[in-house]
RNA sequence: GGAGAGGUGGCUGAGUGGUUUAAGGCGCACGCCUGGAAAGCGUGAGUAGGCUUAUACCCUACCGGGGGUUCGAAUCCCCCCCUCUCCGCCA
């Protein structure tokens, strides 16, 4: 949510920074600012009738404790009718205010002055690359390849249980994941300074509107229902990442500038609809409907936002540099940037096998604007409540990063060779043929 | 799921239709006092919105949330949420 403030003193500063983006968020501002003029003026004037009954009350008060009871039936009969007019102006106003609200929930956060001007993901720009391209003297399988000749995952049975979409992970390859998620966790919390939270994975609406998942993203969540009970569909859903409940922590609270910086580290599963997402990519394990992640939040003083957002990257980074992965760190340009973000960072890992770079991490700063959708604020020191910014960051999304992995580290036997800090975790120095 | 009790400021705790502008207490900030501190005394302090150059003044709203009755609601009525106790069921 952006500062209704903003929108009223400098429209056009906000109009120009939302037209980066290429949403086509202009005519919204418009309507926003035209509700919030129609809202002010029927509170006004609501809260002056209310003040001249609140006296007129007293007064009845009064001339009923002096036992003058035709007068205050004389007052009482004047009052009724500015009561009439007070609840029409209410609802005027409050109509009004749901409208706006409603509208600037459907406006994007603004892009930070930082970010490149561009479209679409091809004009993102590159900021840094690490290690280079795998070298191979004999031919390397893709990862459905290799899944499939070591047991990694049943992609047939996967489908036979939930659908296309779903995978069923077995043998080494349940055992890889499970210690990529324990490798993960620990990194975060023991080099990184994170503290480990363990979130529902079914959260409530408000929390999905909280970090801008909502309105927007709506299609693509799982809404789940109690039993039989059809009218519980709609008020709780799946996440589609530990974000949506992870930031929303201490939302409506007001924190002490002494609690900052707030750091939460949280694996779960990510549950993605995908709808209308059919065919693109969605052979093997890079698109499905329900993915492991370990997700990386902040919540930040203003002053020292962007500053955390380079060290979440540098943090995401870590990983992959552990586990021997090549891999790019690109900057979303306006265009390519999500709902409520300010500016975000994707981290893209070499697969082989694909021929591509993956997006396995996505790190954002979305300063006041989720803080202020889900009210979360804090008390400075001298005093005043101010918004922080929260930050979130993949660290990272497993399906990806273990397509990558295998992809990477298979060798000429067909085995995959694991790197020497994953090697405790998964209790083996190699994935064997079966 | 059933029955009962409850939800009031940072905390505690009064308040069953009108000097409540939410008492009192604890804690907090500042001041007085003191060699310094404690105690004592005094003053101040919530959130949001509106008006405004203004964090000043003034106005409005806020006693779990929403709606209703009334000239006037923390207080009466209805719906919902949450907490606690007991019972039932259950991994």
């Amino acid at each position: 949510m952006l500062d209704i403030k903003l929108l009223r003193e400098k429209p056009d500063f906000v109009r120009e920074r939302l037209a980066t983006r290429y949403a086509g968020d202009d005519a919204r501002v418009t309507e926003v600012l035209a509700l919030d003029e129609q809202r002010r003026a029927a509170l006004s004037e609501a809260e002056q009738l209310k003040a001249k009954r609140n006296s007129a009350s007293k007064e009845i008060g009064a001339l009923m404790g002096q036992k003058k009871l035709a007068e205050a039936e004389a007052r009482k009969a004047e009052v009724r009718t500015i009561g009439d007019r007070i609840a029409e102006l209410d609802r005027i106003s409050s109509e009004a205010e749901s409208a706006r609200d409603a509208l600037m929930a459907t406006i994007p956060n603004l892009p930070h002055a930082s970010v490149a001007l561009g479209r679409d993901a091809a004009d993102n720009p590159e900021i840094r690359v690490h290690g280079t391209k795998r070298g191979f003297d004999f031919k390397p399988l893709n990862h459905i390849e290799l899944c499939e000749k070591l047991q990694l995952v049943d992609f047939a049975r996967g489908t036979k249980l939930s659908g296309s979409g779903f995978l069923l992970y077995t043998g080494w390859g349940a055992r890889l994941e499970r210690a990529l998620i324990n490798f993960l966790l620990d990194l975060h919390l023991h080099d990184h300074g994170y503290t480990e939270v363990a979130p529902p994975y079914i959260i409530g609406e408000h929390c999905m509107v909280g970090v801008g998942q909502f309105p927007k993203f709506k299609d693509q969540a799982y809404a789940v229902q109690e039993g039989l009970d059809g009218s519980t569909l709609g008020k709780l859903y799946l996440l589609p990442t530990a974000e949506a409940p992870v930031a929303n922590i201490h939302r409506e609270e007001l924190l002490a500038e002494t609690q900052l910086p707030i750091r939460y580290c949280a694996y779960s599963p990510c549950f993605r609809a995908e709808a209308g997402a059919a065919g693109v990519g969605t052979r093997g394990m890079i698109r499905v409907h329900q993915f492991d992640k370990v997700e990386l939040i902040k919540v930040v003083t203003p002053e020292t936002g962007y500053e955390e957002l380079e060290k979440m990257v540098g943090n995401a980074e870590r990983v992959l540099q552990i586990l021997g992965l090549h891999y790019r760190v690109i900057n979303l340009c306006t265009g390519d940037m999500g709902f409520a973000s300010a500016k975000t960072y994707d981290i893209e890992v070499w697969a082989p096998g694909q021929g591509t770079f993956l997006e396995v991490s996505s790190c954002s700063n979305t300063e006041d604007y989720q803080a202020r959708r889900m009210n979360l604020r804090f008390k400075s020191a001298t005093g005043e409540n101010r918004f922080p910014h929260v930050l979130n960051g993949s660290g990272t999304a497993l399906a990806r990063l273990f397509v990558a992995l295998i992809e990477t580290h298979q060798q000429p036997d067909g085995t995959v060779a694991i790197p020497e800090p994953l090697r405790p975790y998964l209790r083996a120095d190699v994935i064997p043929a079966p």
